[in-house]
DNA sequence: TCCATATATATGCTTAAGCGCATATAATGA
DNA sequence: TCATTATATGCGCTTAAGCATATATATGGA
């Protein structure tokens, strides 16, 4: 993983918006990147594959869900400046809309059931 | 300018090396860019012509130089997610090495000529 | 075993990015 | 005006990126 490599991860919208998600949940599934972005299936899952292929972000199967987190090792200064990117860019448009989002969606895989 | 074109700009080895070179210098020409990088002048011509298109440097003809810096127009969230790029990538391998030639370079557009 | 759901990948297509090379423009000074 | 230096751009080529559709794989349950 190089800056250049970095850069040209965030450089996609789809993936841009997953990782910040990613960042905020500390971990998501397919259908909940899905459902908050509202794109395809098969395209949040090739471009989780790019992100994924290039050590950005471990997927962690939990029964037939898969979910992504950040890789745990990235480097100091890959940590940081996708942090810097989370802070500047997270209260902007379409990256809050996406949180709203994921926030009204029912059956999320790791929910709580019951109480 | 949004957030997914700043990193598609950064995502080149060219150009992300010719910007931290301005944000290093604060402005820089073209011929120290095609000696700092030894890169050909075609192609560090083209690639400072993308930033400028995007608008994130600006160009300052003084006599045969163009001289580019930051734009002054660039939002908050921009500034600060390429400062952060800045002080994390500045000590690593190519940049570092691209500010040491710069220093070596004589006739210096903007060198102080006689004392 | 068979089905349904969740996720991944393959295919074919279109568009964009980057490169080298050659050439064009712009300013300076003789 | 002409030559020189600095910079920009047009062109053809190659490669990579992204998309939609279709299909494959994996898991869990009946």
């Amino acid at each position: 993983m190089n800056p250049e490599q970095l850069f040209g991860l965030l450089a996609d919208s789809t993936r841009l918006r997953s990782l910040l998600l990613i960042h905020a949940e500390s971990e998501v599934c397919v259908c909940e990147l899905t459902f908050a972005l509202q794109e395809s299936q098969p395209k949040i899952s090739r471009h989780l594959a790019a992100m994924r292929d290039a050590g950005l972000v471990v997927p962690r199967r939990e029964g037939t869900w898969m979910h992504y987190s950040l890789s745990p090792d990235l480097p100091a200064w890959a940590l940081e400046i996708i942090a810097e990117a989370v802070q500047r860019l997270g209260p902007l448009k379409p990256f809050l809309a996406d949180r709203a989002r994921l926030e009204t969606m029912s059956n999320r895989p790791g929910e709580i059931r019951c109480a």
